[in-house]
DNA sequence: TATCCTTACGGAATTCGTAAGCATG
DNA sequence: CATGCTTACGAATTCCGTAAGGATA
């Protein structure tokens, strides 16, 4: 048994039974892969691959016993790596972080700044995505940490950690009528809205507040990040819901801001990471400037907990 | 990096960094080794063990850090291969149970039985020992299940589950003077006492006892197992205080056993096994046969848990 | 017929054990 | 001076990529 025949194996999962496209991806040939698979499943006697004719098409039920171990080993093999990266190269690497705009543009700034600041032989790469997209990467190793306010937790290898709480603001123009008197969701069912894309930064709280007060809103337009639905605001299109970490009084001239945290439910962000993948130390520095009450310590204890679904029985 | 790499140094450790006697348990030729480690600490870019001039003499700081994801590589491998065998062997093979005399020949002896007619493919193999050497038969992988009562989850590697509790008896000769009137630590300190060795079968709540309650033992004779003792006090020597479960009313004739829960602390017997290692199917079923509470998805949760103390931090 | 996996084969790189060298307690 | 690790070297094995073969949608 050897790395490259577990590799072959995840790889083959991971591109939907196709070796040649395996091949491609682990930079060899495709009878090579053929190869380790095949002295693999020899070694261990059974199939781990269902086959029709010659072509793969899935799992047997072995094989789905084995995945999970394997994908532990090549995760531990990597834990190695990063060990000795740790102790031989200190603070150079690399860090590899995606999140979602909102986050990549309002609560990362000064905390990136800060880092570099502290860690500047470490090279920062920013990803953004949704929320969806960051989790594929964090599952497929692309990215170290994720960040974003769902969908983190929602696959057994992720753990997602609480970082913060917020609400949103509602955005209008200067003299705007929402300006005046109480806000409320029937006030604001009567515009014309323009806020985040389903998925994306909260709008499943703004959706769910419209829907239990029976109302329904007039949108005009979504979009992925707060910067976009800013700019339609000014241009007199419609109302804007953004998080209120997007408004800024001065930079936002001349729109103002109304605090709606009593009218949508509060929301967190979380870091995710992938379970049992061992971070480089400025990795775990980077958490906590982010969320300081992540201590190491405690993502780490976060991250050596297993999925709760035990794996599945054998036979 | 390879497993042969992982397994040289998991034995340079355990042998106490002597390369020579790790060539020998690999079966291989110490350059061999030699060259193993060397070539991982440079593909790494550490270095694993301390040097003094040319002979390993310890871990450094990143040795530690990478000797428990060395281990847990190790078992991962390993239970690739398990997984292997419970779905190409299904119910052939081999358990390892490694036992204190008091379980082998009083607790098990009618779960064995059982899980022969079950399973008459896997070959039993029942190991005797102290608690000490059970744990160590554990961690070296050389038992699969540890039984006994005491100092299974001392070690970080292991995990104990409780089985069942159980309480001391008093074992005199026909017509002795105890059998007269309640039993009273006070009476029995009047006696020369037959028990078992320190650190076997809970000799420590009945130390305890005497202690707590200010009285010195008159120990004649101490013995691993309660046969011994039962031969002595029926030479007169003592009084014995053994397992209730050790004595049989008609087996062990004229002997006559007085119960002495209220006297002793109760007892718990625990089984104990390796952290994150799979086990065989029939494994879990012995287990469950054992103790019926611990079902296999029960077991393999606690199996996965990691010990509570988190992994040295890098750096 | 194009895609995709397997088999066959030959060259290259790796691996491993033996033998010799050298430092240390 | 015996123990124990390293270096050197040559043989054997393993590994891997190219090329050809065959099955399936």
């Amino acid at each position: 048994m050897n790395f490259q025949q577990l590799r072959s194996v995840r790889e083959a999962v991971r591109c939907g039974f196709n070796l040649t496209e395996v091949a491609q991806a682990l930079h060899t040939s495709q009878p090579g892969v053929s190869r380790q698979i095949r002295e693999l499943e020899q070694e261990l006697g059974i199939e781990i691959f269902v086959r029709q004719g010659k072509r793969l098409t899935g799992l047997t039920a072995p094989g789905r016993a084995l995945l999970p171990v394997v994908e532990r080993l090549l995760t531990e093999a990597q834990n190695l790596h990063r060990i000795g990266e740790d102790f031989s190269k200190g603070d150079v690497g690399t860090l590899s972080i995606a999140a979602t705009h909102s986050q990549a543009r309002y609560a990362l700034p000064a905390v990136v700044r800060d880092f570099q600041a502290r860690h500047p032989g470490v090279s920062l790469k920013l990803h953004q995505g949704s929320p969806q997209q960051i989790a594929q990467m964090l599952v497929s190793g692309e990215a170290d940490i994720g960040i974003a306010t769902q969908a983190l937790a929602e696959q057994d290898p992720l753990v997602a950690l609480s970082c913060y709480r917020w609400t949103h603001s509602v955005v209008v123009p200067p003299e705007h009528e929402l300006l005046q008197g109480p806000l409320t969701l029937q006030r604001l069912a009567a515009y014309p809205l323009i806020t985040y894309d389903v998925g994306y930064t909260g709008r499943g709280t703004i959706d769910d507040a419209f829907h239990r007060a029976g109302l329904n809103m007039q949108l005009v337009l979504s979009a992925m990040d707060a910067d976009v639905i800013k700019t339609y605001v000014g241009l007199g299109m419609g109302v804007g819901i953004v998080a209120s970490i997007a408004f800024d009084e001065e930079r936002d001239q001349p729109l103002r801001a109304i605090d709606a945290r009593h009218l949508f439910a509060i929301n967190t962000t979380s870091i995710g990471l992938r379970r049992g993948a061992l971070l480089r130390a400025y990795a775990y520095d980077f958490i906590q400037s982010f969320a300081p009450h992540l201590k190491p310590e405690i993502v780490m204890q976060a991250q050596a907990t297993r999925a709760s679904a035990a794996e599945p029985a054998p036979l």
